[in-house]
DNA sequence: AGGAACACGTGAGAC
DNA sequence: TGTCTCACGTGTTCC
């Protein structure tokens, strides 16, 4: 544990770590210095993801497992509650507002047996407030 | 696109690809067997990570890019997003329940819910469910 | 003693 | 054109 969480973090620390740092010999044939630059364009790409994916298990609270794919998945699940219970807050509000007015109108849609409403495409939001529930299938 | 999108899904549907299929000589050391469990185990693994990161990209609304690192960071963005919005509902949820001091009616009704809860066990949040102020250190 | 998780370099495709 | 993203196999480290 140490030792791993050590590297990790020097390797946070650090930034560019010369692999091999071949004499480019300067004739039209550069030898190996575009794999040099591959491999430490890739080392990025692979730092940069770990870095979001830290990122992500910091926003989300209760956090207990280190593993990636825990992170995502907590992740996943603490989305799916925080919709659930947004949805759960509107509705009570909405209910509350309808108490002031009376409902005059009712369009009261049947839904009395309708167990399957799969919506799976949303619209977003975009900056607004409504969104929809959204269907995961869980392969867990 | 579409090529390494049927790579990819032909990944999901088969399952265990012989690698190389060693002869493993049966005798007390066994060569590689071990290298390819190995192997397909880390295989194992890193489709499992995919499929959590995807069902992550369709738990969160609005998702553009396919790769893997801008999945992650929608995801960050949507639930800081959330949040903020969580509170100032709630905060306006307070505000009106502060006008009619009438609690009586306390009608939890849900019609339309899921047989099955998200979160089964897990009751995490105390309640409130406000947690802390989360820094997010943006390394964009 | 062996599985689980990880970072690494590398070849191949897509853009 | 080159750069980016990815899956892969492998060595290493920690249970």
């Amino acid at each position: 544990m140490t030792l791993l969480q050590a590297k990790e973090l020097r390797n946070y620390l650090d930034e560019a770590i010369p692999t091999h740092n071949d004499s480019s010999s300067h004739d039209g044939t550069q030898s190996s210095s575009m794999t040099n630059k591959s491999i430490v364009s890739e080392r990025n790409r692979r730092k940069k993801l770990n870095e979001r994916l830290y990122a992500l298990r910091s926003v989300v609270p209760n956090i207990t497992k280190m593993h990636k794919e825990s992170i995502v998945k907590d992740a996943i699940d603490y989305i799916q509650k925080l919709h659930e219970e947004e949805r759960k807050i509107q509705a009570e509000l909405s209910g509350l507002e309808s108490k002031s007015t009376i409902s005059e109108f009712d369009h009261e849609e049947d839904f009395s047996l309708n167990p399957k409403r799969i919506t799976s495409e949303s619209f977003y939001d975009s900056g607004g407030s409504r969104s929809s529930p959204i269907e995961v299938l869980e392969v867990d």
